[in-house]
DNA sequence: CCTTGACACCTAGAAACCCTAGGCCTAGCG
DNA sequence: CGCTAGGCCTAGGGTTTCTAGGTGTCAAGG
């Protein structure tokens, strides 16, 4: 079950990215289900390849570290990641505009 | 290109059909063109499959028309149909609602 | 007559995506 | 020591959407 996302995890995870800053995968799911208030309750084999899928993309950068004792890779916003979440956010933007345009009853457009 | 659907395409469809009342595949391609103003501009491929999916589900019935000389199909909502377009609605505003949260900066949730 | 373009339907296969279902390791507590 | 929480990972399946074609009708124009 859970919540259907198909095509929106990566504006999903840049977008908690940028609002935490520098963090680690574990961390980020917990922020998604926070901040969504437990709608995003997301299993880390849907985000770990996710990050990787981002990585690739230059969208995000990682870097190991142990300060705690544990191993984690923290992952950060790239000057390109940016641009792509704006660019998804208006895309999102554009998509929930749209739906509302088919799902509002009739009501034509008058000037 | 175009615009990205993955999930959404169903509740596009049902919505669509609910607005148009019984209509063929072609003219729904073009209401949902038009309604979106240009948002949704759906290849064939992408929306026939879906309604023979839709059908196969039971949220959709179809019957063969000629009265126009021209071979359509003409698709209709079910009972089930409806209760399911009510159902993806709900999930499609509580993943908006969702992602509005992820989206908007910070601004921690005072009582 | 013949061609072009809009109308109208269809399928096969590729590509992408998310999730299930595991596995591995460490820290801390009882 | 055993257990739980933290923390990372991959392989493979199932679903979905799109690309790229194919078939045929109707109407208008040359």
């Amino acid at each position: 079950m859970s919540m259907d996302l198909r095509g929106h995890l990566d504006l999903l995870i840049l977008a908690a990215l940028r609002h935490t800053g520098p963090t680690h995968g574990y961390a980020l799911i917990q922020a998604l289900r926070d901040r969504s208030d437990g709608t995003f309750d997301l299993p880390e084999g849907t985000v770990y390849p996710a990050l990787h899928r981002l990585e690739r993309a230059g969208l995000v950068a990682s870097a190991w570290n142990d300060d705690t004792g544990r191993r984690r890779r923290c992952y950060e916003l790239t000057d390109q990641g940016r641009a792509a979440l704006a660019a998804k956010q208006s895309e999102w933007h554009a998509l929930v505009r749209g739906v509302a345009a088919i799902l509002t009853p009739a009501q034509g457009a008058p000037a």
